[in-house]
DNA sequence: ATGTTTTTGTGGTATTTACAACAGATTTTT
DNA sequence: AAAAATCTGTTGTAAATACCACAAAAACAT
């Protein structure tokens, strides 16, 4: 497993050597940026969590994603190009550093903050990329079924264990691969019928081989 | 609108100066690439079509990704957690540049070309990162017709105008979307009913301001 | 130009899913 | 320690969707 660059670390050694590096706290809830207009600005998040979240006309809060701790966002990566707004917010305390595009490579030569961040940067996006495709090939099964053994399939792999322990609520989980909660729940209960899983509360023992065979 | 380096262009003036650059040609259905190991590659595709797909056990194949020109692609994408194997594969004659890791940086430090390829990198690959986000944006509605509509809405507000031709075909749009083709024939049918589109073959109107008004 | 493959389109039906309503358990906040 | 909020779990029902079969149109290949 590729080792993870830890911004949080990283910068409270030497954020100190650097004049224009700005760190940000956010209360819970509170919104730490929008994907409206282009700001020239990077986020990485340094500790808490957070969400990338979609208001529509009528108050629903859609989630697009969460993020974790050394997750990298902000509109850069989006195209702008939607009538609707994205908020990223706070969903525990968080700390963030903020980097202005142009001065991340406009900064003293020496300054060796900037150097390392630059040269950890591109496998910062690179991890959240992987991210985000995972999630996507997880939202390319049609069925709950399928969804949820794709996600319990790949925890067991990473895992290397059949018994898994999914980390989020089972309601986040539900939002997470875009389902109803409720009608995750049932089929989470026709996979224990079926001998396929056995569950309490959020730990999962998958009991077949291959449980993805006809998904 | 963002200008994208165009790879296949400055790849057809500078490549001679470089001794190290691979250029590969695939005929249609040729496998480009897969993802179960690593190979410290990435690819940029200068021509044609390809797409990401999953095979199951039962030889139903799932497209994960459309690739098109410009566009960057590899295992250093995903995580390798998984025991599907995802390929790469041409859907039109290809042309893909075949960029070894290692090398994109230890190339002669005269290199034109890499030292090129090395400033646009970041931009293609943040491209890519804005076309997987769009998808998945596209994927967080939980309904076909929600899906549509913002499929609509997005490439209404993209050309600036209420009529918009779908640059894919049906089939390959239900794909995109993760929706039963016939399933979305009939969604379509009845937002022409509802008079919120009319539409002929893949050339479709708006016809309402706010199409994604309670979606 | 002719056969082949892909795409568009429709209708029927069984299955899946979302939605609503509710209650007890658990966690968080005050 | 009490109150509030969130989470888990279940049920019933209406609605949405996938799947199947089929035919005409269009695109593609020989």
């Amino acid at each position: 497993m590729k080792r993870i660059f830890d911004v949080e670390h990283f910068v409270e050694e030497l954020s100190k050597n650097c004049a224009i590096t700005e760190i940000k706290k956010f209360k819970k809830d509170e919104i730490i940026t929008t994907y409206l207009i282009r700001r020239s600005q990077m986020f990485i998040l340094l500790k808490g969590e957070a969400y990338l979240a979609r208001y529509d006309s009528d108050g629903n809060r859609r989630i697009i994603y969460y993020f974790k701790k050394n997750d990298v966002f902000g509109e850069a990566f989006y195209k702008i190009h939607t009538n609707r707004e994205l908020f990223v917010v706070a969903k525990k305390d968080c700390e963030v550093l903020m980097l202005p595009y142009d001065t991340i490579e406009s900064c003293n030569k020496d300054c060796i903050f900037h150097i390392t961040l630059l040269k950890n940067l591109p496998d910062l996006i690179l991890n959240r990329v992987a991210d985000i495709n995972y999630r996507t090939e997880l939202l390319t099964n049609k069925s709950i079924k399928g969804k949820l053994l794709s996600y319990l399939n790949n925890l067991s792999i990473e895992t290397n264990s059949k018994k898994v322990e999914i980390p989020i609520s089972l309601s986040e989980l539900a939002d997470y691969l875009v389902i109803d909660r409720t009608a995750m729940m049932k089929q989470l209960k026709k996979l224990q019928d079926d001998k396929i899983i056995s569950k309490n509360k959020n730990k999962i023992t998958i009991l077949k081989d291959d449980i993805l065979n006809g998904v």
